[in-house]
RNA sequence: GGGGGUGUGGCGGAAUGGUAGACGCUACGGACUUAAAAUCCGUUGACCGCAAGGUCGUGAGGGUUCAAGUCCCUCCACCCCCA
């Protein structure tokens, strides 16, 4: 036997068995109920990252600890294998980017099997591999069948300098280019949307089931989708072309005195009179350089330009100037406002530049406004004026407001209707690029846009590719792929040379995983309806929006096509905290010194200046000499410590604070429960080797009682944290104080003795693996650990017999007495009254009230 | 500017409206040791006191309550999201 806790060995070998013995394999069976928990897939950087660590040995538990309470369990892993970065690492470097991500699949895969996570690796998906591609074109294809996929022309990211177009995230804050530096230009090209928005209603209105997700996800969406109500109200221009404009304040359409147009809304051109011209493509080429943030930030300077024309406001005939100006976006309700001024900050500072009109229609209580002299808009309440036949109704939006009304007459005067608007957009899914999925289309000159037939799928990326970062994306240059007879009529046609945005990939991989080899199909109804919602989520913040929103609209029109059941995709979500470690900040230059060139720690200088340092907090980082590799970690302490360490460390929505002297203290905590254990095998094959122990005849001495009832304490709390909210930090210290509980137990001959050490272990066991299946062994067991039953607590031995009660005299508390247990309130009442600890306070005065708290306190209200 | 969150010892963090600071880290003291490491035992919110004990204490101020870290109101600081 060992004699010393040495987690390399034990954690290797035991990594070896359950590799052999598929403990981790999905069982199948239906008759138990089923429990899906999920990790967000990484991107195969290469490098496992401490974030990771946090994220799956959080799923890894709530995994192993459901498998122990009897579900069958689906817990895999996978990989968003298609990005820039792959792409880069072949302009740099000149690394294919297939070769370059499987070979950080392969690291990063050893590095996950290290930490001893308990995934089926048979489920494995990589979205890049063409098995799985295969299917993202198809389903695509599924979207453009339902017309939910269609093209049109949308700005990009261009580098005039390499010719090419780039990622957002190949921009930088300054608008440059990530590879030549030169100023990106924005550029129009027809590209690939999926119309997200047909789902914004369902989206919005399905975050209402989703119960088991955090509050501040649910109102990130909201707030994504950005739902409005109000009117669609046609104005006219002189020449009678209809001018539709979407408002959130319809009522106030009396005091609309001009109209702005976005600078890109198609009827720009036919409004704009000869005279003005010139100005009007001025400012149009202006406001296509601009950034949508630029464009509508508050405060800025308002710009615009007068198209010379007029339209007819619909409700009392008054003919207002258009003009068109930058804050105004075609990608938001019609792309053209109606401007009200005098109730609308944007407008009424432009109003004041330009020299146009106000009118007040909404009159405050008071302080009567006036057009001509007022200096901020008023948004605010008062009653309606100038409005026809609003007057005298009180604005608002609420029930018999002036929105309702002014609603009201649009619609029975044919001039408008109530209607929502949503800020989301929709998405926009074409990439310029080679390491992505190829969109499975052909353009054929005789039929259009024809979809890749279902039994030619993949459409496979070519190998045989250049990569020099310059110019157009390398498919678009390769012509023997390019060039496809189209797939309808046999005319020479073109393939689709855009790839896929990876959100794409990354929306439906936990509907895979439930039939992950499957080569007939994306998966089976079956098995998805069977498997599916996944009933635990966990991963970071940051996909709060995007992903979360992409997966849920693709189950929905998944759903809508009938390839499954069910309208969410996640019951449940838990976004884990950012770990972060001590960073050592110069606070005059603000840079960061690495600690390797601190010389004390403990009074951290600049090792140039002598400065005292600023220790701050961060999220762990090469720029500021922060990282902790994980594998140091695991080499040094074992993965059992490092899982334990996070788990405790934070709740898990809570940022972590990397400290190696924590880290420290929870490896000493494994080294005390590995000799706790020992010496018990040791000592009970002394004792008794026949390795039983006979329970005690007669009842339990009070040594055993109190021991049973820590045991039995230890089970029903960490039970109670791995419910609802995972409390995994409370759970640790649980074990640890059941572990106290042992160490100073005074009869550790006693069966109760051998029934703690047992538990212990079976309720570690999630947590710590390894060690746990070790000590396990070497008391003797034969099956694994991981396939014992999660213990439940006895009532009985949680029974007390006596209870300190509080005492308190006025609310504050004084001490405490020991009394029976069940005394009853009255009884409790008489012995608190009796105590000497009352007595001291209460003698002499008389008493007002008594409040007795059964199981607690007494509370005693004197007067003098 | 709008929305959301957080604020508790030297530190990370515990506390169904009912003994604030569980559990751990750090620090200090002690045991073991030739010595050190490891391990074990003890102390560790502040203040007063020889002690018994007392007073104060959960960002600030007010309120509800027999009782408030917890509920309500006002304010402050920091963080996140959206603009």
């Amino acid at each position: 036997m060992e004699f010393r806790y040495n987690p390399a060995a034990i954690e290797e070998k035991w990594q070896k068995i359950w590799a052999e013995q598929g403990l981790d394999k999905t069982p199948e069976q239906s008759d138990r109920p089923k429990f899906y928990a999920l990790s967000m897939f990484p991107y195969p950087s290469g490098n496992l990252h401490m974030g990771h660590v946090r994220n799956y040995t959080i799923t890894d538990v709530i995994a192993r600890v459901h498998r122990q309470q009897g579900y069958r369990v689906l817990h895999p892993m996978g990989w968003d294998a298609f990005g820039l970065p792959a792409e880069n690492a072949a302009i740099d470097r000149g690394i294919h980017p297939a070769k370059w991500t499987y070979q950080n699949v392969a690291q990063m895969r050893s590095q996950l099997q290290r930490l001893g996570l308990s995934y089926d690796w048979d489920r494995e998906v990589t979205t890049c591999s063409p098995d799985y591609y295969k299917w993202t074109q198809w389903l695509f294809l599924q979207f453009f069948s339902a017309g939910l996929a269609y093209q049109r022309e949308a700005a990009v990211n261009w580098d005039p300098i390499d010719q090419t177009v780039l990622a957002n995230e190949q921009v930088d804050s300054e608008g440059r280019s990530w590879r030549s530096g030169a100023k990106v230009e924005r550029r129009m090209l027809r590209q690939w949307f999926l119309k997200i928005t047909d789902y914004a209603e369902q989206l919005l209105d399905d975050l209402k089931q989703l119960d088991g997700w955090p509050e501040r996800v649910r109102l990130m969406q909201e707030n994504w989708i950005g739902k409005s109500t109000g009117a669609e109200v046609i104005f006219k221009t002189e020449t009678g072309d209809d001018l539709p404009v979407y408002t959130t304040r319809p009522d106030t359409l009396w005091g609309a005195t001009f109209m702005v147009l976005s600078p890109e809304h198609p009827l720009v051109e036919k409004l704009t009179t000869p005279e003005q011209a010139t100005a009007v493509q001025a400012y149009q080429a202006e406001a296509a350089q601009k950034s949508e943030i630029d464009r509508t930030a508050e405060g800025r300077e308002k710009t615009g330009v007068w198209t010379g024309s007029y339209a007819i406001n619909p409700v009392n005939e008054a003919k207002i100037p258009i003009w068109i100006a930058d804050y105004v976006l075609m990608g938001y309700g019609t792309g053209a406002i109606m401007a009200v001024p005098a109730h609308d900050e944007r407008d009424f500072q432009f109003a004041r530049k330009f020299g146009l009109q106000v009118i007040v229609v909404v009159q405050p209580e008071g302080e009567p406004l006036d057009g001509d002299t007022m200096t901020a808009a008023h948004p605010g309440d008062g009653v309606m004026v100038h409005s026809g036949p609003l007057d005298g109704i009180p604005a608002g939006k609420g029930p018999g407001q002036s929105v309702e009304a002014a609603i009201r007459w649009l619609e029975a005067n044919g001039k408008g209707k109530g209607t929502a608007n949503y800020k989301l957009r929709d998405w926009l899914i074409s990439r310029q690029r080679y390491w992505g999925c190829p969109i499975p289309v052909v353009h054929c000159p005789r039929c259009g846009t024809v979809p890749v037939p279902d039994d030619q799928l993949p459409v496979l990326l070519p190998e045989d590719v250049e990569f020099s970062g310059r110019g157009p994306s390398p498919l678009a240059k390769l012509d023997q792929w390019i060039n496809v007879p189209c797939p309808t009529c046999g005319t020479a046609a073109k393939r689709e040379t855009d790839t896929m945005d990876t959100f794409i990939c990354s929306s439906w991989y936990y509907l895979r995983y439930t039939d992950a080899r499957n080569d007939k199909q994306a998966f089976s109804r079956d098995r998805v309806n069977d498997w599916m919602p996944v009933d635990q989520y966990v991963g970071g913040i940051e996909h709060a929006i995007l992903h979360l929103l992409y997966s849920r609209f693709f189950t929905k029109v998944l759903r809508d096509r009938g390839l499954l059941d069910f309208d969410e995709p996640f019951k449940r979500l838990l976004t884990q905290g950012m770990v972060q470690a001590a960073a050592y900040k110069n606070p005059t230059t603000g840079k960061y010194i690495a600690p390797a060139n601190i010389a004390d720690l403990s009074d951290p200088r600049d090792p140039e200046t002598g400065e005292a340092l600023e220790v701050v907090f961060e999220k762990m980082s090469k720029s500021k000499y922060n990282g902790i590799d994980p594998k140091d970690v695991l080499e040094k302490y074992g993965a059992d410590t490092a899982r334990m360490f996070i788990l405790f460390k934070a709740p898990p929505e809570k940022d972590l604070e990397w400290d190696d002297a924590d880290v420290e203290g929870q490896f000493r905590f494994l080294n005390r429960v590995w000799r706790l254990v020992t010496e018990f095998a040791d000592h009970r094959k002394l004792a008794d080797p026949s390795g039983e122990l006979t329970k005690a005849a007669g009842g339990l001495t009070k040594a055993e009682k109190d021991l049973r009832r820590a045991i039995h304490t230890a089970i029903k709390e960490i039970t109670e944290d791995l419910e609802g909210d995972y409390q995994f930090n409370t759970a640790v210290s649980e074990l640890m104080k059941l572990s106290n509980a042992l160490g100073d137990a005074d009869c550790k001959d006693s069966a109760v003795y051998a029934e703690g050490i047992e538990t212990l272990l079976v309720l570690m066991a999630p947590f710590a693996p390894h060690i746990t299946e070790e000590l396990w062994q070497i008391l003797g067991h034969s099956d694994s650990i991981h396939h014992s039953q999660w213990p439940v607590a006895d009532p009985a031995a949680l029974v007390v017999e006596e209870i300190p009660l509080v005492i308190q005299i006025m609310g504050k508390t004084r001490g405490t007495i020991q009394v029976p247990a069940t005394a009853t309130q009255a009884e409790l009442e008489t012995l608190a009254t009796a105590s000497d600890l009352a007595q001291k306070y209460i003698a002499g005065k008389t008493i007002k009230k008594v409040i007795v708290v059964p199981g607690k306190l007494v509370n005693f209200v004197v007067a003098d």
